[in-house]
DNA sequence: TATTGTTATACTCTATAACTATA
DNA sequence: TATAGTTATAGAGTATAACAATA
């Protein structure tokens, strides 16, 4: 499922199986704390970006780097769960606001707090230095030779079948 | 696409980010160099460990972490390209070994030789000692509250429909 | 003409279920 | 009965295409 080998018999630092496998495994760990309250990782992003300020679809869908149609369905599940409304921008007629509740803005705070106590589960083991150098030397890989993924063929597809 | 916010606003570092956005960059590049050869990562794997020993696809795929029908195809896919060839097991004949051609052997030592450059490359801007800091700690935490992924619910499938 | 949001749907990936042949 | 490999296909996830309203 993951792909890249745990190579006990490698010789060299197998970076792809350490960068995969801790970020999968922390994903699996976050998905399971959100679902407790009824978020995916897309809702709580969602959410938390749309509190700080007024921003569009278009805009949130940026900021969290997703398509335009995955915006669609999460802003259709935190409007089904009432944490979030649709508004009409007040100065494009086509674009909409994302408005987040009472209630929203409450789970978000929640949510921000469960995001951060798996963050600091996670990093608990390191004795004290190695927390800050760790995530020094990790910002510097995110933003250094690893910021800008490559990318990968555009995949053709069919026009539509109409129905 | 990547799900989690690049989080300029945020005041916890964003470990999810970190390791979601680096893991993934590095699988891009990774997939487009092993491409220039005609190789996925998977196919690599499996060339790589095929050849340390007589390997079944049971046990390849126990290794690369892989379901046994992802086995399958990228078996076929090392067959097709005359990297490899499925051998009945001597020992049991429901096994099949996984056989590298003497032309997969080239291919895998140029396949490793692709993927140690490309880590090579992503770790090449720290300066001396931070490299071996780095992966020390990336160990650590592979190793430790980081090694093992939270079991998601089982999604629940309907029978096969017959045809 | 270009863009926002939407719907419909094609594609990829992965894994379950069912099957065959062995054990 | 259980396991190795295979085939067929369900389902999740995601992105493209086409469209409607508006810029």
């Amino acid at each position: 499922m993951t792909a890249m080998t745990p190579a006990p018999t490698r010789t060299r630092p197998d970076l792809s199986y350490l960068l995969d496998h801790t970020s999968h495994v922390l994903r699996t760990r976050m998905a399971a704390a959100l679902a407790e309250i009824g978020l995916t990782a897309r809702m709580h992003c969602v959410l938390v970006h749309a509190l700080e300020a007024e921003r569009t679809q278009n805009q949130l869908a940026e900021i969290g780097d997703m398509d335009k149609t995955t915006m669609v369905v999460t802003v259709d599940a935190l409007e089904k769960a009432g944490l979030a409304e649709r508004r009409p921008s007040s100065t494009d007629r086509r674009a909409r606001i994302v408005a987040v509740t009472p209630e929203g803005a409450k789970v978000a705070a929640r949510s921000q707090e469960i995001v951060d106590g798996v963050h600091e589960e996670a990093l608990a083991s390191f004795p004290p230095g190695d927390r800050e150098v760790f995530l020094r030397l990790m910002n510097h890989l995110a933003q250094g030779h690893l910021s800008t993924p490559v990318a990968g063929p555009a995949p053709a597809r069919r026009p539509r079948q109409r129905g």
